[in-house]
DNA sequence: CATTGATATGAATCCTACG
DNA sequence: ACGTAGGATTCATATCAAT
């Protein structure tokens, strides 16, 4: 089976059989929601005598730890298979079993970067008084290896977050009607329906456009609606008829967005301005006497581009190291240099250059 | 070992040894805050060269995975031998320890009830990029086993989260100056003091005036001070002169604090009044008619404080929950009474036999 | 005295291209 | 793969000095 097979259709198949038959190293993004495993056989009764509609679909019957623990085991051992080199995984889940799959995860060797917490504010009441109402979920944001060279929006998580850098805590309220698909009598199609704001974060903070994403567990398909409105590919596994035809439908009404979040036209890098560069176009010069902040004298820059200093000739870092008395030292606003009968930092030389050489 | 010989003082010891020594099911709440088992064996300097200072502590130092597994797994065994059968405990940690730490509980046969996050408004920001701001951390709420009929104070947490039910995530900012402890040289005497808030929350949801509490791990006592403040017993176990000293000067500057929320005085349980009783003492009449509060007649109560209806004999529970169209109902305000031209709740009359007869 | 600005700091698995 | 050198970066709050 080939990705050009799958990618962005709609497939009925059983979810683990046909993961198997995926490629190596093909997805860049995985959302992966499985079930939560909730010990419900008593039935949960609202004070006023009416019947709270709890989770009590049939995937969320499985008897012994082992059967759930296997079930997600072979999942996400898929899971890692399929995912490129770089590509990360995302896990959603709450007490009831996000504590085993990180147990698992562990096992199979992903590396953690963040677990993430879905504050909802609107979550439902805790009806029996016996505890905290329990008003979260919980994420995991995972590589494939401690190594992997993941993506992540930075700038973009930042500007849609009021210009602040995006906390691992998310206030995002639960999926209500209209978002909440209904079938034609009036019933939620699925009880675990995730809000598409959930999706459209995880899948900004995470994939660039293009990216293949791709849901393992067969849900109502909001991790592909947001994939395509964000200009993203998909691979598409789905079991239930019912599900698929919600889908079918909610997808075919969505089309591409092309912004400046979606097209990632925030995440420009800021340019790296070498000392080499800074001399060639005489921003800085051989021979510069090169300061600390309190105009004590440390030495010159040679045509090497390395500092002297009264008896060394050291990388400006290990010049400014051996100065704090610092095995390294990474302080770029260090060094001083006196130019016009002023001090001015090396720092802002490279912000002249790149201000002037735009 | 005897309760008596260690409650309200500070006793310098090992910890584990000691835990040992004390005697099966003698405690109420435990509140444990193992080390987070961090692995930043680098260093971060900020942008202006100084060192950011994280958890360099010996004590948060593991050779590998299997040593902090052991080293909890040794703690948490202690803990649930000491807990009295009806107590609970809390365990706060990070991504880094917290799924480690409940996979160690769960094989220990601990029952959860809730993970409550803390979520940190004021917590260090992420200097490289690289990731989402690390702004939680999680908390572990557990029994002894699924059968515990621990406390947990309802209506006293409602009260002080402005009358709504307190949720799973806790708003609470991390602990700065001056409630963070320094010593004489102005450096903060452990790296890791958790705020007053937070253990405050933890204390009045989960015990009782007078309960024992204990903090098996050795810190700063931030736990005993807020132990003391609202009235409850602590034992405490303390490793290091340097803490102990810190803590005995904060706990001789504390004084318990007596009002409702310490005391409990809002957790007045609705009044256990059998329907015999309220018979007997004539608040209810035999062949009284029963409503429901739209002034449709049910029936009557008869000679053996049961209900008739117009074909059955049945318990005031079944009888309610008959009516409503459901197998069971556990709705105490459903049956009105025709009194005084007026329709009052069986409760009502409940609580009004509480009043006159205290 | 009020306001402003510089400085300090907190349980964080926190860089990356190149040779 | 690994070592090395060079370059880029933070948020909320409190304190304290300066205006």
């Amino acid at each position: 089976m080939e990705i050009k097979d799958v990618i962005n259709t709609i497939i009925k198949w059983d979810c683990i059989e046909n993961l198997r038959k995926l490629p190596d190293e093909c997805v860049d993004l995985i959302f992966a929601d499985p079930p939560y495993f909730m010990q419900t056989d008593w039935v949960l009764l609202r004070t006023d005598g009416s019947k709270f509609n709890w989770v009590e679909d049939e995937w969320d019957k499985f008897s012994w730890y082992n059967e759930y623990d296997n079930f997600c085991y072979q999942r996400l051992k898929e899971c890692k298979r399929i995912m490129k080199k770089d590509a990360s995984i995302w896990v959603i889940g709450s007490f009831q079993n996000i504590y085993r799959i990180w147990f698992i995860m562990q096992n199979l060797w992903f590396w953690i970067l963040n677990d993430v917490i879905w504050d909802k504010p609107n979550a439902a009441p805790n009806f029996s008084w016996t505890r905290l109402q329990n008003s979260h979920e919980t994420l995991l944001w995972c590589t494939k290896s401690e190594k992997s060279k993941y993506t992540f929006n930075y700038k973009t998580m930042k500007h849609l977050n009021g210009w602040r850098q995006e906390k691992s805590v998310w206030n995002i309220w639960i999926c209500i009607w209209p978002e909440r698909l209904k079938d034609e009598n009036w019933v939620k199609v699925h009880s675990t329906q995730k809000p598409e704001a959930l999706l459209f974060n995880v899948i900004t903070a995470s994939s660039k456009p293009w990216d293949i994403v791709l849901d393992p567990f067969f849900w109502t398909g909001t991790t592909w609606a947001i994939a395509k409105r964000t200009g993203r590919n998909y691979i598409w596994l789905e079991r239930e008829d019912k599900y698929i035809k919600a889908a079918e439908e909610r997808l075919s009404k969505i089309e591409v967005e092309h912004n400046e979040v979606n097209d990632l036209e925030l995440e420009v890098k800021p340019p790296k301005v070498p000392m080499d560069l800074l001399i060639k176009t005489w921003y800085l010069s051989i021979w510069d006497k090169l300061c600390d902040r309190s105009w004590t004298e440390i030495g010159t820059v040679n045509e090497k581009w390395y500092v002297d200093d009264w008896e060394d000739t050291l990388s400006i870092h290990k010049m400014s190291a051996k100065h704090l008395w610092l095995t390294n030292n990474n302080w770029r606003d260090y060094f001083r240099v006196f130019k016009n009968w002023n001090l001015i930092s090396i720092d802002s030389l490279r912000y002249k250059y790149i201000e002037e050489n735009k």
